[in-house]
RNA sequence: CGGGGCGUAGCGCAGCCUGGUUAGCGCGCCUGCCUUGGGAGCAGGAGGUCGCAGGUUCGAAUCCUGCCGCCCCGACCA
């Protein structure tokens, strides 16, 4: 390709919008162009690098056995009111009358059109397994759209489906797409990582998220120093330490009351009473889908509010407005405790083994010391409720953890049969029985790939494209457009690497030698070959490695071999 | 949804507080000259419903009201 036939609109100074870096170089380089709040036109070179991923994952999906197919965008209510979706899923559901006043949605994703599909092709065990994918624009009503291609509404997305006679089925559906995920993202030339996830509105039993190693990552994911142990804060399950000392309730003295005035907070109440956050108990009341609970942790800890979520099998949790604290518990924020609190109690499970604590009283301006858990108050429901840290051992192997930002690029969830029970989505086995069809399902944010690419692959000049993802491989700078033996050696190269098969990208233009700089950089192409004043004077061509800088200068009849040993390294090397 | 900010040429911004010639600046764009290894230089030029609608005023980019759009922060601790 000619740059002279590409539209790449490069921008020199950033767009006052752009926050993050890859929506920054995304803009500039040319890749994007916003319509409305997180809603982008893919440019000629930004739609490049998408289609370089979407090849990948085509490829490794037919590998893997899956097949393409392609569903509506525009999808009927009816079917998300089958799968009870309709009134679960929220505002991010973009909802909307056609002319004839029917409902309608846009698809924020497809369980219901192939679910659909599904019930009315798949009747036999003889049918089966089946996996089905398609690559396509997803529309989900966010919040708040921001960072560009990282969390936009309206956005590239694979998605496939599998369908499968029992569960044991169903896990090796999962465990193919487990490892076409791996490959993908390897290919891709990304560091991620596989997590241990949560699966969120669209259910199901387990499920692994797949996220690119990147600062400005919107996740925040525990690793472990010491095995392959890695989840999703939300996910990461806390390990008992066991170490807890069994405290003898007749030991420790019957709790008192203790005055503190005006101290609402951890930390104040904390340095009041000459005591540490770890022993005291803090109790903080959620608002689960309208009913008030109260939720007991370590005065250090954090919740983590996905835990209590999902344990409640609440739609909707948010923390209590101080009114309602007072209204549930009959106390003011800041002296809450679960000694006498008279609705439901849910406490961490390392709580139970305290003591002796500091609790709220239950009336203002006062604590209780000397609590022990168990003794002074009861709960039946203990369980996992706050975040991992750190300092907490590895839940697989007891090793150190890490945390570290990432950008969840996929996900693959095992769903069972969550939507073929609801849609009554059903086949015939060997037997005769009558049985619901077990499903999977597993994304990839295409273009949310391509920005996250990005996060993890530039410098100050610019974009650095992974060789697998870059839309180009090398570019051409032709420095010399109006000397005949410059620009006769820079078409020649450009001819010699498109019958080599490399893809190249020759910059034809009529600019400056600093523009055409400038831009490669920006651009992001993995090599760059120079044909300008040096060649002129020795005849030796400059390619230089984005990356790192490493340049080296050969004869032109050589540049193609070295070009392709570089570029096979390059891709080996991941 | 709550809080904050912004809307002036394609992009980035000044002007607004304290109303008053023809609304400026940088980049980009067009023409010519010149230049050609890191976004050059000189000269000339085009380009504006000052987000929209009302209002106040002799007079509004500027003051007031309403609306629209966009960006950022928050929606995580008792």
């Amino acid at each position: 390709m000619r740059y002279s036939q590409m539209l790449i609109p490069t921008l020199k100074e950033v767009p006052a919008e752009a926050e993050v870096i890859s929506h920054r170089l995304l803009l500039r380089a040319g890749c994007i162009r916003k319509l409305t709040a997180g809603i982008y036109t893919y440019m000629p070179y930004g739609l490049a690098a998408i289609r370089r991923v979407e090849t990948i994952v085509r490829e490794e999906m037919n590998r893997a056995g899956a097949q393409e197919l392609l569903m509506p965008m525009v999808q009927p209510a009816d079917l998300w009111q089958e799968s009870g979706r309709h009134e679960k899923y929220g505002p991010e559901l973009l909802r909307f009358r056609d002319r004839h006043d029917r409902e309608s949605c846009l698809g924020p994703t497809h369980e219901e059109v192939i679910t659909d599909i599904a019930r009315r092709e798949f009747h036999s065990y003889r049918d089966l397994p089946v996996n089905l994918y398609q690559i396509q624009t997803k529309f989900r009503d966010e919040i708040r759209p921001r960072f560009g291609l990282m969390r936009g509404r309206e956005f590239i997305m694979k998605d496939a489906y599998s369908f499968d006679v029992s569960d044991k089925a169903a896990e090796e559906s999962y465990r193919k797409m487990y490892d076409a995920y791996n490959r993908i993202f390897t290919r891709c030339g990304l560091e991620f990582r596989c997590v241990e996830a949560d699966s969120g509105a669209i259910g199901g039993s387990f499920s692994h998220e797949f996220m690119v190693l990147a600062a400005t990552g919107e996740d925040t994911i525990a690793v472990c120093n010491d095995c392959s142990w890695a989840a999703n804060l939300e996910k990461a399950a806390i390990r008992p330490t066991g170490t807890q000392t069994e405290v003898a309730g007749d030991r420790v003295p019957a709790m008192e009351r203790a005055e503190t005035p005006g101290q609402r907070t951890v930390k104040t109440v904390c340095e009041f009473l000459g005591i540490a956050p770890q022993q005291l108990l803090k109790t903080m009341v959620y608002i689960a889908d309208g009913v008030p609970v109260a939720v007991l942790l370590r005065g250090d800890r954090t919740l983590e509010e996905v835990k209590l979520k999902n344990h409640l099998g609440a739609k909707d949790i948010r923390l209590a407005e101080d009114q309602e604290v007072y209204d549930a518990t009959g106390a003011p924020v800041g002296y809450l405790g679960p000694v006498g609190l008279k609705i439901r109690l849910l406490a961490d499970q390392e709580v139970m083994g305290l003591g002796p604590v500091v609790v709220g009283a239950n009336e203002k301006n006062a604590h209780l010391r000397n609590v022990v858990p168990g003794r002074d108050f009861q709960t039946d429901e203990v369980l996992d409720l706050r975040q991992i840290c750190e300092s907490d051992p590895c839940p697989a192997c007891g090793g150190t953890l890490r945390l570290v930002e990432g950008i969840e690029v996929g996900h693959i969830f095992k769903l069972g049969t969550a939507y073929s029970e609801a849609m009554n989505a059903r086949f015939q086995d060997q037997e005769g029985n009558d049985l619901p069809l077990v499903m999977g399902c597993y994304g990839i944010g295409v273009s949310r790939v391509v920005a996250a690419a990005i996060e993890q692959n530039h410098d100050d000049a610019g974009i650095i494209f992974p060789v697998p993802l870059a839309p180009f491989q090398v570019v051409i700078l032709n420095l010399g457009i109006k000397d005949e033996a410059i620009t006769a050696m820079a078409e020649r190269l450009y001819a010699e690497l498109g019958a080599a098969g490399i893809d190249a990208f020759l910059d034809d233009r009529d600019e400056r030698p600093g523009s055409k700089f400038k831009d490669a950089d920006l651009l992001g192409f993995p090599y760059r070959i120079t044909v300008g004043k040096r060649f002129a004077e020795s005849g030796l061509i400059e390619v230089r490695r984005r990356r790192d800088g490493f340049t080296e200068e050969v004869e032109a009849v050589a540049v193609v071999d070295m070009l392709r040993a570089r570029l096979d390294e390059d891709v080996s090397k991941d």
